[in-house]
DNA sequence: CAGGGCGGTTAGCGGTCGTTAACCTGAAGG
DNA sequence: CCTTCAGGTTAACGACCGCTAACCGCCCTG
């Protein structure tokens, strides 16, 4: 339960460089040569690391849903426990809001991925992904049928849907520097997800 | 002006298979021998209608933003042309609305192709289709601030991008059979953009 | 100080890919 | 009837890619 704050391992190096090349030119778009170029070694040297391009891309994907999981579990245990001081489903719903901004804004190549290259996984790791996504998405559409509760499940699933779709849309908001600022940027964000469950709701 | 509801000519078939194909698997994933399979030929017989598989992809990209660009022209003159009855900005923005929502739903594999294999483009097909977006972006930031006068143009910018992520969820929304209907789905979209719209001009 | 293994290197193999070359066929036109 | 040509075919080439093989040096440890 350390390791964080030391110096980034070779293997983390790596799958940093590779994300963001992956993000930037598809799978197929890089080689391996570049990959292992982006962090100093050249070529077949990653397979000292990692079993093959293909690994590299799973660990990348399942690292991807399995902490955008744990966090929404977290969250939602963090708001279940306070004994006494329910904080009410709202609360709950903007605390995953902004958990997923948070990953959005600070991981944009591994968003880019999450949805992008799921199909270049072998078959087992493609499922693994696929559940915990579906969990992650369950887990969205249970809190916010508690904040709305008229709405039905298919519409409910759609939206949270939909809103993944408004907040992975940072890569496309230019590069990092020439955003208002990203306090200013997760506000908005934050606003508009608001807004969109809110028009679904009161429909 | 005609050409339409005559029989796909072949070099219509070859686009409308490569791009699926494309947005499956990735313009690199693609062999241009699936493609001609895809249409009943097979491998270099695509050369005697393309240059090369790049042109396709740049006839795809091309097409898209022409033809959003076109169609949303297209509805803002129409709002303004109605001398004497004004429908109002908020009209023209619900029709912008509907315009991508009809595309998105209609022309999934394109939407998809659209905003993840830019990059694959020759630097003059890049610029152009980039350029074209861009008109797109700033007619959609044009009308919205008309809605909403209050709201800066950069918030602006980054809103309409965020709502072309939500209307451009629809391949994540599960296979067309799957959704509660068409005019569910657009009714749910068209909402949410609205909502998530107002989320910024109340702000 | 011997040795072992971790983490590199370069060379090269097998397969695939985009593209070209050369050839063929069936239908249209004078 | 001969020609032309659009629209196919198969063969093959050169480049590239993922990966393995073989080798090597450095550091750690007994």
């Amino acid at each position: 339960m350390a390791t964080r704050t030391d110096a980034p391992t070779r293997r983390e190096q790596i799958l940093k460089e590779a994300a963001r090349l992956f993000a930037e030119r598809g799978f197929h778009g890089v080689g391996v040569d570049e990959i292992g170029a982006a962090v100093g070694i050249s070529g077949p040297g990653l397979y000292r690391h990692f079993a093959g391009k293909d690994a590299m891309l799973a660990e990348l994907l399942v690292g991807i849903s399995d902490s955008l999981l744990t966090g929404a579990k977290r969250r939602l245990a963090e708001a279940d426990g306070v004994t006494g001081s329910d904080p009410g489903p709202g609360a709950v719903l903007d605390s995953l809001i902004e958990g997923h901004i948070d990953f959005a804004l600070d991981d944009r190549p591994l968003i880019t991925l999450h949805d992008r290259e799921l199909d270049r996984l072998r078959d087992a790791d493609r499922k693994l992904v696929r559940q915990l996504q579906r969990q992650y998405v369950e887990l969205w559409v249970g809190v916010l049928r508690e904040v709305y509760p008229a709405v039905p499940e298919p519409s409910a699933r759609s939206a949270v849907h939909s809103v993944f779709g408004l907040l992975n849309s940072t890569p496309h908001l230019g590069r990092p520097g020439s955003l208002p600022g990203r306090a200013v940027t997760a506000a908005l964000l934050h606003r508009m997800a608001r807004g969109a469950f809110a028009a679904v709701g009161e429909g």
